[in-house]
DNA sequence: CGCCGTCATGTTTACGTAAACATGCTGTCA
DNA sequence: TGACAGCATGTTTACGTAAACATGACGGCG
């Protein structure tokens, strides 16, 4: 915590220690202590021990301002995203940061409150001013296609959770494949038809597990019943699960997050519905809570670390290739996690 | 997408629109640039819209890299932390990035995969190389008091779940009273004592939480029955689930986190014991599922969401004041929410 | 013995911005 | 009418780093 020139009286402001002061206590160019900070060789071992004696003795630290500026990249990259809350983003999170970090790269973090047009085009245009070599974009990109929002050229940019595929470079769990795995397992269990508990409507990733639900339905000739719509929250899948649990002929559900499982779970345990005997309930993220449930949660366990990992994979291929990123999709697979949450109906 | 010279042939290599271009094109001097992107008076309206105009046209965007060299400053918040798994740390840093977001700041992610010394270390040292005007570190830091790790001068550090009120600014739940409120609506109730399932012994808010479940029996002269340690899964409270629920005189127990007190409910529950008829169980955290347990848990609010308010008011103050960060420790408020899981005993 | 290549090190310059200082024009008032 | 205040704008410089180029000493070889 202290400050200043080393309690030198009237010492300058010189906050920060620069190559020139270490030129000068080492009695050599600033250059030879950048080419001692770099490891370049030819330096020999009398002067670099004497440079990097005088950086310890200073307390040396490069200047990562001069740096970015020297190169042009700022070793960074920017993450957008609406909230870390869920449990999905804030694993691929740690996962990007986790991975840039091995890579040498810094992960800055432009989160947005409420999801208006405003306030995510607030978050570019900063973004564009940040110090940011590539961008990750951690939601529904749509919100973005006025036309009005651009990234400064230069920046490269990955998508998770979107369809927008054929403009950007997207990474993402495979949502189809996941909600099929649950619906399959359900009917292959016996069940009749399989009820669902969508995430919100704007959600892409809701949408997704959504249109495999009825798909799966579809081509296996089942009626498909209406779907009720959540919105991530186990109070919504309590509320869905108040209604369904009226409905006679629900014997299984499939809800499209691990949260609104739960909520369900409480609504069919309020209503003295059996899980599974009454009910089959399968969930989706296998969040790390879903195998302690009462009971245990059968769901599709998302693999958000690989998600997160192939994001700054993406990433940095693009800047050091200084491609500009191909469209396309590339998705995580999923596998599902069978519990106790899921049974043959009854009789 | 679109890089290079807008698309002539041969262009330089000139990545980024500088002051300087929008000077030429525009017909005046970059200062006057400069004066115009800062909103600085003394521009005649007429030059001033020839600039803009010049800027949009070229999609001007500062370069960062040089302000922060200019200005010997970042705008820039580094958070190091262990992971970012916890409800808690993701919901704090939530919080901070967007009060920091709020105030012109950004967030940089520093995680630290494993706590090793070695790994906290060099998590320091690329702080140091990094970007960035301040620092909160959300975990133990007396991992870090072997003295060898030191942050460049000039950089303020916040702590949060630390007991390091001495040496650093410290902000913090208030863990000591939310536990002795979790106690003592237990001993309100009527049980004669509150058995304990803790948080991993290296955990600073794990200590403080057992502390003063302890202090508050012997302050009510109640026996103390041997502490259960775990460490924050719901795996652990299982386990520990397992061993109450042989444990005849056992009718409440105060868990050191939500998620373990979602494990003895399955453990209870598998052991067909009713809660809250034959136990009690209370949490700590409040997290968002933990009114849609079976049943709905009794726990402690933690006000996440304050705790990263303030750290970035501390941080912030810090910064502007140039003060060297007043050692002490600001306490966020915690409450008891009462829901199903907590009952007087049975008989 | 002198020329030249090699190698360690120093000097110059540029990166983009913005404060500090300089210039030059307009209008006003003695 | 001339001096000067006020103001819009231009020029210089510094921030810290590192590539590119320059220097100078030493040694080997014809």
């Amino acid at each position: 915590m202290e400050r200043g020139g080393s309690g030198v009286p009237g010492g300058r402001r010189k906050q920060r220690v620069s190559m020139a002061d270490v030129a000068k206590l080492a009695g050599v160019s600033s250059q030879t202590v950048s080419r001692v900070s770099n490891g370049h060789p030819g330096v020999i071992p009398a002067t670099r021990e004497q440079v990097l004696a005088a950086m310890r003795e200073l307390g040396y630290r490069p200047n990562s301002a001069a740096r970015a500026l020297r190169y042009g990249q700022f070793n960074t990259i920017g993450v957008i995203l609406f909230s870390l809350s869920s449990t999905g983003n804030s694993r691929t999170v740690e996962a990007i940061a986790t991975h840039a970090a091995a890579e040498g790269y810094a992960i800055t973090l432009i989160p947005i409150d409420v999801p208006t047009q405003d306030n995510v085009l607030g978050a570019f245009t900063r973004m564009g001013e940040l110090a940011v070599d590539a961008v990750i974009v951690i939601m529904e990109i749509h919100l973005l296609d006025t036309g009005t929002v651009q990234l400064p050229p230069g920046v490269h940019v990955v998508v998770v959770d979107s369809d927008a595929g054929d403009r950007y470079s997207v990474v993402d769990t495979d949502q189809a494949d996941g909600a099929r795995q649950a619906v399959q397992h359900l009917l292959g269990l016996g069940h009749r038809t399989v009820w669902h508990v969508t995430g919100p409507q704007a959600s892409f990733s809701g949408q997704r597990r959504a249109q495999a639900w009825r798909a799966v339905l579809e081509e296996a000739g089942r009626p498909v019943p209406p779907a009720l719509y959540g919105d991530w929250s186990a109070e919504s899948g309590y509320a869905a699960g108040l209604v369904l649990a009226e409905t006679p002929d629900c014997t299984a559900v499939f809800a499209a997050n691990d949260q609104m499982a739960l909520g369900l779970l409480r609504a069919f345990h309020e209503h003295g519905l059996s899980v599974p005997h009454d009910v089959s309930v399968v969930g989706f993220d296998d969040t790390p809570d879903a195998a302690f449930f009462v009971p245990p949660l059968t769901t599709v366990h998302q693999d958000f670390a690989e998600v997160g990992h192939r994001c700054v994979q993406k990433v940095l291929q693009q800047i050091r290739s200084h491609g500009s990123g191909q469209p396309g999709t590339d998705l995580v697979p999923t596998r599902l996690v069978v519990r106790g949450s899921s049974a043959p109906p009854r009789g």
